[in-house]
DNA sequence: GATGAATGAGCTTTCATTCAT
DNA sequence: GATGAATGAAAGCTCATTCAT
């Protein structure tokens, strides 16, 4: 593993363990076993490592979903499978995804968010593109808007979970039941 | 006004002003207009500040959203006032809005973030019931979750909005537009 | 009790806690159950108190070990006496002691230190001067010098001990028996 | 010299200079010549250098002693040159010992004092114990004992004198007479 | 006399940053 | 490239002191 590696993956343990603001470099060196100065060879400062997590985290998110969205054929069973993802992948991330978020908010990369989430955007809406054209959704629905929609909801409402738990519990359950069917409605997908 | 209102006020500011990260206790105290002393009578730090500012936030918030759907009758237009407040609220209150969440994520308090929301979840709730009542949404609708549903819709697509512009340019009113659509189907309201 | 006295007893108890370094005004007024100002109608600063402290101690010291001698007619029971006596009250006062000792070397106040000793050495050298008189000690003793002798020896004897425990152990016995001996010797007393 | 040393160093300059009170970590790095934050990578506060400096004084102190009572063959030189030894010494760190006492006293330290002093109780029994098979002391003396009282008592009465006087006064020379007077009785030596 | 909220000078402490090795 | 002891600017924080009530 390279030293830029080890010491983005130690920022995030101890962004984890003592939160963002107090975590000193210090901090990061010591967990990462590199030299107070080797930091400063790859980062100029604490906050500038903020992106990189960020790309570290969609680097292993987008395929994931493209993975998930293309085993299905329909538009009901991709929805599911995205719920699903989406709540699985909160409750992995939760905290570096808080703090992430809470990092580059501090900051001013918080603009980066949005690009970074360009691409699952992307997909989503590529996939109900498809789905109108088969009929699969109501024909009305603007993809490209529907997708941030989506995505937004389903973050939201897993995020309201796994806030206080950490697994799977009967609450989670229904709350990911009513948000598909809420999502369902939304898009106006047609149930069996 | 109480020396601690005034700290709070100014900690508001502040943050806007430089951001979380770079403001200093020197900085709130100073537009204040206290004494460097006086912060620590009233908080023990300059996160401990955060709770305070979403308590407040949120009792500008309640009464407001409370206000906009009593003055409607039809569920179609409460829906409408809903989205337009919680964009005018997200405007205004954008970089607040996003420190305030962040700096409860870099604190134990990020838990509190959901008991402050409860009274708004309520009364969106007690809403939707009213309108189930009358026929006006669709009966399947579990009004409890429905109402955490719209509001993490909602503050997501406004939020993904004023990330970028502060006016509310084209770009605002056709998401909202959309948002308010995605909402309707959502719920199942008819439309005229 | 006036609030000057509560106050100098509430600094006893305070420099017990936590030390004179690390007490403060504060907790002394709180301890005392008076306003922070108050501090000041009684005292101008914090380590102004010790001489207070001290006068204290010697108000007690003093017809004590007064007390003490008178009870006996013989050096050699006064001696007895006058060691049991400076054990029992360093084991008393044993923390109050070292912090008076050391709040007044922290200031220019030390040199007062001997002259609250004055009185005390004055009725030793006074009552070895009666057993002089009486061929009780060696008649080269220089009544005057061995009195401060006496007691710097059965201070740090003491303290000595009580450094480490509190209760009187075999090891304080024997410590006590053997200044004994070692102050007969010195004073030129005939044992039987 | 170490960082460490020369910060000890100064801060024996300063506590002679200012008091213990009144010194502050900013003085002592001033006299040490090195930055602020360097204290801190040998020293977590201002009192912590305490031991460290009765630690120097004692490590000057043992050598200096053993010398003095090697050079001397008999009991009664020793005797002299002890009390001499504990005099100059006393005299040269005069401020340092009352406040380093008072130092250790300040915090959890104070216990380290006996150990401490343990090596010089060890040298002064040893010298005892010769003169005891010598027949030049009692032969009732415990020796053990004895070393802590001389100390105590030399120690003690040198404080008496040089609270007062910076210089050997005619005062100062009496009392070491006199205090040689009463430790040769004490331990039973015989004069010629 | 008594109070205690407010003050702000000045202390302690941190920690990003450097640079000789 | 890598190191980590040393730095010192700048932050946090304390607490003796004041003064209107």
């Amino acid at each position: 593993m390279s030293k830029r590696e080890k010491i983005m993956l130690a920022a995030i343990e101890a962004f984890k363990e003592k939160g963002i603001e107090k975590t000193t470099i210090s901090d990061i060196v010591k967990t990462a076993g590199v030299a107070q100065g080797t930091f400063y060879l790859y980062f100029p400062s604490k906050l500038s490592v903020m992106p990189a997590i960020a790309e570290h985290l969609i680097a292993q998110m987008v395929p994931a979903i493209e993975k998930e969205l293309t085993q299905h054929a329909d538009v009901l069973d991709q929805a599911d499978a995205l719920v699903e993802f989406i709540f699985a992948f909160t409750r992995q991330y939760r905290d570096v995804l808080a703090l992430t978020y809470s990092g580059l908010a501090a900051t001013e990369h918080l603009k980066e968010w949005e690009d970074i989430y360009e691409p699952i955007y992307k997909w989503v809406a590529a996939f109900l593109e498809k789905a109108k054209q088969d009929k699969r959704v109501r024909e009305n629905l603007n993809c490209h808007y529907a997708a941030k929609f989506i995505i937004g909801l389903l973050e939201s409402s897993a995020e309201q979970m796994y806030l206080f738990t950490e697994t799977d519990t009967d609450e989670v359950l229904i709350q990911k039941r009513e948000v598909k069917q809420f999502l369902l409605y939304a898009l106006g997908i047609e149930t069996p």
